[in-house]
DNA sequence: ATCCTCTTTGCATTCGAAGTCATTTGTTCT
DNA sequence: AGAACAAATGACTTCGAATGCAAAGAGGAT
């Protein structure tokens, strides 16, 4: 009857599996479970000999801990889930693996989630539920109540270049706002005249940013501009150009494009296509910073987000809400940089 | 005493937190814990009134299934570590992006390591092991110990795009050796002479390998070739671009990459740095179809690897070895297939 | 030697769901 | 109505590590 209370080391653990538990590590150095849990929590109470002797039967053994039980009688599963949307958007590859590092480095995995279709949204939180996560980064588009679900099952959550609609949410951004300004500042200054903008796809909330404010700041220095929209990838840059050229006869000599591959889409465009010079005919701007923005052939003018600080902030606010729910949803703005390239006279 | 042989529901599972237990649940459906479990279990035996009441109740108060208990007991995580090396290699990302789905659809989550540097490797293998995943996918370097580590713990891994040298591990790769032989005697056929190749970093399998199977062709034939070592970006292909040049007094017509991203960089460099007409004057050849290769400037002559087909086939490999860890190492070899662009004058 | 404090150690319980087994309930047939 | 059998259900144990608590050990002071 007593026998069912310690329970018996796993008969299996022999030098091959990694199987081995604790309860195996204990009995081959002589000592109860507990002091095996000991030795691997930091700080805990054990005499240097006993260490010693429980490291040597872990190693024999090749005893690692079972995070999964670890997670389980802690209730945290030092497991982020990072969601995003399109990670073929060139951008986004960038920011995941900076993301995983920083996250490894803090002792936290992470478990990924890419979204095909928006649809799959449900089923995804559906698993990130069942995990348990400590917390979320997502980068793609969330339902108002979605983001609404974290918070009631106090899961924090932090927003990568969108802000909660609607709901109040922990964010880290890139300034829209300020770096369309200095764009289109420096377009005009350059001596532009007929804008033409190519839009993200009309669910992007940065796209929408970023083209809202470089219209807004046109209007103010007294420069319309005609708005095609296109869908953040190569190809749509290229149509879009075609499109614009048609609607302005030509005449465009401006073009601001929500990010780097449209513009660069656009540049081939212009100049295979239509046998334009950019920039002397025709300036292109983009937004980003990627890496093919600075190729020889296309060295775009556009605006840099600083990706280390970004992720940087984005991990260490999710810690800090890890360890403290209650904290506010800050927002955090991180300025991108003009990166002048030689795609656009500037002034 | 009896008291503690049926555990309490957790208090606090309002309508709040989604901490809500299958106890919890069971308490508020009016049945036993048994029965709550059995309603979540696919095809277990639950008369249809109970299961709805269950199902209501489950509904009410927000319950999910915790899935780290779940892994506990079933000693299955449904987790699969995906360790990826350098994710800013623009292949990668779309890789990564399929094989998380497809390992989605089969209801298994991803953990994602990925390497900053060579070094990290074995504090990423503890995590893995600490997880107790189901399975591994690999797309990095792992020396012969780290594989067999895998196989010592009875964990089946697949490896993408390399083998394991020394060790037999099953294994996923575009077939180097016939993409580079259509490659070369295409180049041959069409009357190119002085052969450049830029090779990959010396620690890549699949760079050596390209490298290695074009060289021998192209010397079957009666070619010679001078070959520089890049290290698949494309500040390489620039680089290694000029000192082909330099090497070859400027005569090299031909120019063999071991990736598509260093074949832009070349063609990049040759175009701008040294006003060459490319493919008239010099025929650039690449290696994996990513998306810039077909961009209109640059439209390379390249193999392209069918990532659908190999990620599928890697997900399935590696869920018939989680099922029958028995099943012998098999390697897959996929053919590419032969992209002709506008970089290269083909025979 | 005695008492006190501080460090080590082990016991027993716990986390949440799955599954075994025994029991109860329900159905069908005679 | 009762036998025979299948379906449904619940009690209890289990997975592997963490931890509160009590007991044991190690020093130190008197």
């Amino acid at each position: 009857m007593a026998a069912k209370k310690q329970p018996e080391a796993s008969q299996s653990a022999g030098t091959s599996g990694g199987r081995a538990t604790s309860y195996d590590v204990a009995r081959h150095a002589g000592v109860s479970q507990s002091a095996v849990s000991r030795c691997f929590k930091q700080g805990a109470s054990v005499a240097p000999r006993t260490r010693e002797k429980i490291l040597a039967a872990a190693r024999e053994l090749n005893y690692y801990p079972n995070a999964i039980a670890q997670g389980l009688i802690t209730r945290r599963s030092n497991l982020v889930a990072i969601i995003i949307s399109n990670l073929t958007n060139l951008y986004y590859p960038e920011v995941l693996a900076e993301l995983t590092q920083r996250l490894s480095a803090q002792g936290i995995r992470v478990l990924l989630f890419s979204l095909a279709a928006e649809s799959d949204v449900d089923e995804v939180l559906d698993q990130v539920w069942r995990y348990r996560v400590d917390g979320a980064i997502v980068a793609a588009r969330l339902h108002p109540e979605q983001l609404a679900a974290f918070a009631d099952r106090g899961v924090p959550v932090v927003l990568y270049n969108r802000i909660g609609e609607g709901v109040p949410v922990a964010s880290v951004c890139c300034d829209s706002v300020s770096g369309e300004h200095a764009l289109v500042e420096a377009l005009v200054e350059g001596e532009h005249y007929v804008f033409g903008v190519i839009a993200g796809p009309a669910d992007s909330y940065v796209g929408e940013e970023r083209v809202e404010a470089a219209r807004r700041r046109l209007q103010q220095l007294g420069r319309e501009c005609l708005i095609v929209r296109g869908n953040f990838d190569y190809a749509s840059g290229d149509a879009a150009l075609k499109e614009l050229m048609r609607m302005t006869d030509g005449k465009m000599d401006a073009l601001i494009c929500a990010n780097d591959l449209m513009a660069i889409g656009a540049i081939d465009s212009a100049r295979i296509n239509f046998g334009i010079e950019v920039p002397q005919d025709l300036s292109v701007v983009g937004f980003d910073g990627v890496g093919p923005a600075t190729w020889l052939a296309y060295q775009v003018t556009t605006i840099r987000q600083p990706v280390r600080r970004m992720t940087e902030a984005a991990v260490a606010m999710l810690l800090e809400r890890i360890e403290r729910p209650e904290l506010s949803p800050e927002q955090r703005l991180f300025a991108g940089e003009l990166l002048p390239g030689s795609s656009a006279r500037l002034g």
